[in-house]
DNA sequence: TTGTAGGCGTTATCAT
DNA sequence: ATGATAACGCCTACAA
């Protein structure tokens, strides 16, 4: 094993604290409170840490304060374009602070989540970020026994105790549903999404269907094949949604990369967007804009998701009490050509 | 008040020893080699183990071992399609491991990277990854200093010290001039980054105008104004190639960004792609099988830099001397309609 | 297989 | 304003 013996290398307090002639607590105040230290001793210490290179050790300082300025935070996924901007403003926001993010995936996945919640408490972190409100009890248990702040992002229900910064996906639904009406579609349908475990689009098709069913109107709830790639799951279910007699008149489909498909496949099919069929998303992706005809969808607050969640998490450790644990955020309906 | 200031509320592994009747060692034997702990006392550890929730201290356990399970990563921005499969990757690949990543982002400034690389160093992390080789000094000295595996992504120059996993940009040019030339194209051009600081897309463009240009081919370079949104960056870019009396008949676009925008420019102006004027595209996002005409691109590696950097620092981790420091990883011309 | 002693690099606390 | 001392929670080294 080519495991470092201790201290092996790297410049320590003790050592800036001897080139500098002065006491250890006296450098360990120039790094955490300046102004408490003179400012000829300030000079001379700021000199041995410039020239020493000297970074202080975190880990060695959470441990002795007790104060980790670290969060971690468990998304369904990285890469796909939902996330990624709160992950973005999330990180942006609290580096700026000082803090650091610990970043884990969970696809979906309550046991993956909390696999990434075990670990990321070893860290002793300020706060934990997670998605969503479903958990496994085992996750549930730690993070209450654990006692820090909890974040559950990307949802909003009145009646959860932890922290929420997101909106109400069943309100999505009802807007969705409203917008629909509004138009005079007969024969909608929800297309749910191809990766098993997004229970939250689950409750956007139930907004929809609901609110259309009080208007006498039925949605035809589509289930794609499990774990299909979006994209593909997307085409299919155009296909099988025309394949029939009696075809749908509007897709609302679980996000936007299911929708571009359903979009594409209708153009093979030579199905008419909107006025034979018109598309709804959800996400507002980046290339929303970019389809033709351009994808009329619905966009969540992801930015802002990531950055108030990190000004709550900064709030807290700052000690001040943020008033509004409850944050709701909205989504809006941005109408292209699709719909 | 005894109050507790230091360590408030978390179970510790002494906790743990005096509540099993065991020595610490024992305990912290049960997670670190648990073969060399008596079944029945691993039984009995278990237990006191679940009923408390205890987690081990990572902090406080890379102190004592100086090895932190812990990694930092600088990449240009999370939230853009380009290096989020790369995040991924990398985050499950050593997720898997029992390591945890830092995340942040630079934005293709070098001050930026300079600022996160210091705060990873305070965490003393078992590796960094930074993405290209463009960095301050100060960087590069701390790096050196620091003594910690390095590794630059999204990049290769044979010259260069630090271990590599990448690509040169440089031959993506080559590859793309090649591309072109051999189609016979005579007025191409190269639309560079509206990103400042992407000086990767400015070697890529420099491999494509010099192949060409010993081809007898002039490249026609345009450079967008600074920090325009890449899709609109690109919808002028599609324009101003357009507008004079001799249009080029090829745009190579710095990223898949601005081809969208191209190709859309393109589409509202009656420019017929491929017949009139050709795009290429480089990245390969995700929706660029969905334009209309679907984007010809170049894929980069990008999931597999970050698996192979993630292996790589788990087998340094491992006491292992990966063969190959310089990986060099290819790029592949992805044939679609818009070329 | 198990335990003891000491230290990892920093900060809280209490003196001066 | 500065310093001495004792933690913080864990692991290495060595001993039994």
């Amino acid at each position: 094993m080519a495991r470092k013996r201790r201290g092996a290398g790297r410049v320590t307090l003790a050592e800036v604290a001897a080139s500098a002639g002065v006491s250890t607590m006296t450098v360990s105040r120039f790094f955490n409170s300046p102004d408490k230290v003179s400012p000829a001793q300030r000079e001379r210490i700021a000199q041995v840490v410039a020239e020493t290179g000297y970074v202080p050790n975190q880990a060695a300082g959470g441990l002795a304060s007790a104060h980790n300025r670290i969060v971690g935070m468990v998304v369904p996924n990285i890469s796909g374009p939902i996330f990624a901007p709160t992950i973005q403003a999330f990180s942006d926001t609290l580096g700026e602070h000082g803090y650091q993010v610990l970043l884990a995936s969970s696809y979906f996945s309550a046991e993956q989540e909390e696999r990434a919640v075990r670990a990321f408490l070893g860290w002793a972190p300020a706060a934990l970020v997670v998605t969503s409100h479903f958990h496994t009890e085992a996750t549930e248990r730690m993070l209450e026994q654990a006692a820090l702040p909890v974040l559950e992002t990307w949802d909003y229900r009145p009646e959860r105790q932890p922290i929420q910064i997101g909106f109400s996906h069943y309100e999505v639904g009802v807007l969705a549903a409203e917008a629909v009406h509004a138009r005079g579609y007969a024969r909608p349908a929800f297309v749910l999404n191809s990766a098993t475990g997004d229970l939250s689009a689950l409750e956007r098709c139930q907004g929809f269907t609901e609110i259309l069913a009080q208007k006498g109107v039925d949605v035809l709830v589509h289930t794609p094949a499990p774990d299909l790639a979006p994209f593909e799951a997307g085409e299919q279910a155009m296909q099988q949604l025309h394949a029939g007699a009696t075809p749908v008149d509007l897709i609302f489909f679980a996000n936007d990369n299911l929708a571009a498909g359903g979009l594409l496949a209708a153009q093979h099919a030579g199905i008419r967007v909107p006025e034979q069929c018109a598309v709804l998303g959800f996400g507002d992706y980046p290339f929303a804009r970019m389809l033709m005809p351009r994808l009329t969808t619905i966009r969540p607050p992801a930015s802002a998701i990531g950055e108030n969640a990190a000004r709550w998490i900064l709030a807290v450790a700052d000690g001040q009490v943020p008033e509004a644990p409850l944050e709701r955020l909205t989504c809006e309906v941005i109408v292209r050509d699709s719909l």
